[in-house]
DNA sequence: ATTACTAAGCAGCGAGTAA
DNA sequence: TTTACTCGCTGCTTAGTAA
């Protein structure tokens, strides 16, 4: 998507274009986009080809409405400035499915954990945890949940040791129910470790290496 | 500001960089925008020539935080998906002052209208109306009026007359808390007429033909 | 590995204009 | 009035490459 055809789109959308017709024609456009007529004739063809809008020339205007495919361009922008700005909500991350090396077993399965778990997250937990490294590109949204409370599950001692603080955020995991699981001490982990009621694995029908989308809810 | 700025900045701030000095390589900021290493890396210096973003340059990446210009200019582009699609709250007008007729301040001074006025919209309105005529590209916007309800007045007897059903909206003119008047009957309206507790020509200190912007809060 | 320069090529812009 | 074509020119993009 070329960055000047959203741009013409939310001028549309601006002028009303989404819910009616609206009468326009290439010259007024262009004073909106400050830009020449022959300029916004030529977005407004191309708006057309891609079948983001409707048009319907008269000898004077034209009449153009935005389709449902253009709307919906919108809305993903829209989206996005929202996580943005809304930061109280949710964060999306990308990565890849990875194995642990047992120990996310070995810890879940810890009673002073998995009660917490089930009072504070309102599931038990299925043993493991399903381990998603995080697209590159994306760990520096990994801060922000540093900054963001969370569920806090108190340290314990068993087995002669302590077993430390841990914050919790829910989370869906490719849509399904579940959260994630971080270490109070790990500074700059690169993989989300979820918990989930479901094996997920099994349930998602994934394997080392897919592409696992994780959402997480700030509050 | 040309588009493909602002939507780097949008990357950028989905990245966290609103709040955190993010870490990131031209040729990771390439991969996200779809484009060239060479590319990306001349958005950053645009930016930063812009005071949009902060830069400190390392061996390796560069630490890349955005500023308050930067934030500013992100966050109206918000306000407009914003006005796009939670269309409940408000639509922003701009237009230019004009002379009534006179008959502005035959009907307001109708102690018909005046007291429904009082009740409805918790002033009591100066006499005569301050009349908006809508810009031209602006126009299509009225018709939302339209399908948005509003505040009624009822229709009333006096002088052996009807005086017709009208439809208000809270609004504000420059700034300055005010509605606007509706008549029932006429359909494409080009003018607000606006009404408020203050004689808005003398506060706001406006002659014919001064632009003025009227907020309209729909609910 | 980085960033960012140069140079060449190409996409987008708008003046002029036809329909 | 409109829309939208052609075409010359500008400016954006990217390959190659230096640092």
């Amino acid at each position: 998507m070329k960055p000047y055809l959203l741009q013409t789109l939310k001028e549309l959308a601006l002028l009303g274009a989404i819910r009616n017709k609206i009468e326009l024609s290439s010259h007024e456009l262009a004073k909106q986009l400050e830009t020449s007529q022959q300029t916004a004739s030529r977005y407004l063809l191309e708006l057309d080809t891609q079948q983001m809008i409707t048009r319907e020339l008269g000898v004077k205007k034209q009449l153009i409405q935005i389709t449902s495919i253009g709307a919906d361009l919108l809305e993903n922008a829209y989206l996005s400035y929202k996580q943005i700005f809304d930061l109280s909500t949710k964060v999306a991350f990308k990565g890849k499915l990875i194995s642990g090396m047992g120990e996310g077993k070995y810890y879940t399965e810890q009673k002073g954990y998995a009660d917490q778990f089930k009072k504070q997250l309102g599931f038990v937990a299925h043993p493991g945890t399903f381990n998603v490294e995080i697209e590159y590109i994306e760990r520096n949204k990994l801060r922000l949940l540093r900054n963001c409370g969370g569920i806090l599950i108190n340290e314990f001692q068993a087995e002669n040791r302590t077993f430390g603080n841990v914050v919790c955020f829910k989370a869906t995991i490719n849509g399904y129910k579940g959260a994630i699981v971080l270490p109070k001490r790990s500074h700059y982990a690169i993989v989300l470790e979820c918990i989930s009621p479901y094996y997920l694995r099994e349930k998602l029908g994934l394997h080392d290496g897919d592409e696992v989308e994780v959402i997480v809810y700030l509050q």
